[in-house]
DNA sequence: CTCTGAACATACAGACTGTATGGGACAGAA
DNA sequence: TTCTGTCCCATACAGTCTGTATGTTCAGAG
């Protein structure tokens, strides 16, 4: 009889998961700081501290090897804003829902402050997948949540009622391009009080008009 | 005396110049089409009736070439926007300022409908001169219009006070995401029908709220 | 006519990606 | 224990692409 059961992995998969995350963290790094075309593939497996042939024997090419950096990006960041909203719901359940909607709205902005996120997921992520795929994988990732607090606040009636899907999108590229604007500004705290203020002003056009 | 004054150019010169834009209009669609890191230089070349040689005698490298191709494009748009936005301007004066700022958008949504503006200039851009240097170049040619119209619609108190360089950027970036989602819906016609009833509302809440 | 420089074409060197090959470690069978 | 197959990874190699260096042609100045 073993001493471990058969679900605990060996150490030997430990070796093999270590090595994988080696890469993974090392392409993310230098994807983030270099982009893409920029760095070659010598220099992620010699920040790992590996050689070509396990980065090779990992991924299937070196966009493989993006695709899923650029996916572990998405998913933090959607788990992080989940984690986030589903505090902020209980918390402050009796307040106002349209006030509610927007401070999610900057808080959203907030969390793609992340430069690791904005470069890999918002700048290389069209060019590098395709505008088609990448679309496919900030649908999978990051949209749900997006999509599922909008048509969740047209059923309620604090938005009017519009396709949801477009919504979706535009707010988002509206979400994106501000934290893109601040990050590269000189005045951050000043540039995110404007981008923020003026978010807030597009999400009022969709406020629900008819006072009845 | 020569036959033709000084300013009159050669024959060799139109060959230059014809050499010069049949590298730029491959190159242009090209990219266009397969995007920038799928473009060899040979493609290019050869689709010119070239050879590399006079790619690199023009242009510093593959991407001074780029940036060539990306600001034809933009100009071309500007231009286009700004001969539309003039005529109707003063077809049209006598009507609401309004809904003229209205329907200043959509026409520049549809503008944005060009497939080469949009995989060259919105896509392979961003990633291609990095974003600063890209909105360097936007900055240059497509926001001057925009930032115009906007700066005087807040001067006129058609729009609330706020500062109009982020909202230039953000009012930007939402109509090239509508654009493109337009660009890869099964049906068209409704896309833009959304789309652009979404950007209507948006642009709603910045109008004057006070009725005062 | 000679000479210079622009406008290309050609040839070459370097870098990078992807693949084919080889070896070492570990698990299971005999 | 020994043998064998498979997984994991390192090394070697081939193909492609970019950028540069060199060569060639030709228009125009002196």
């Amino acid at each position: 009889m073993p001493a471990q059961p058969k679900s605990v992995p060996s150490r030997r998969a430990d070796h093999v998961a270590d090595t994988r995350g080696a890469l993974l963290g090392a392409a993310r790094s230098l994807f983030a700081s270099r982009g893409y075309a920029a760095t070659g593939t010598e220099d992620i497996v010699s920040a790992a501290r590996v050689t070509r042939g396990a980065l090779y024997h990992h991924f299937r090419d070196k966009a493989d090897l993006f695709t899923t950096v650029m996916e572990q990006c998405a998913r933090e960041m959607a788990e992080r804003l989940i984690e986030q909203e589903t505090r902020r719901a209980e918390a402050e359940h009796q307040e106002d829902t349209w006030s509610l909607l927007r401070t999610g709205f900057q808080s959203f902005l907030d969390a793609c402050a992340d430069p690791d996120f904005q470069r890999i997921v918002l700048i290389e992520g069209p060019a590098v997948l395709g505008h088609s795929a990448w679309d496919a994988l900030v649908e999978k990732h990051g949209y749900v949540l997006l999509g599922e607090v909008l048509s969740q606040a047209v059923a309620e009636g604090r938005v009017d009622p519009m396709p949801v899907r477009p919504l979706t999108r535009m707010l988002g590229a509206l979400i994106s391009e501000a934290s893109l604007y601040i990050a590269r500004s000189e005045d951050q705290e000043r540039a995110r009080a404007d981008a923020g203020a003026v978010l807030d002003r597009m999400l009022l056009g969709l406020r629900r008009q008819d006072a009845g």
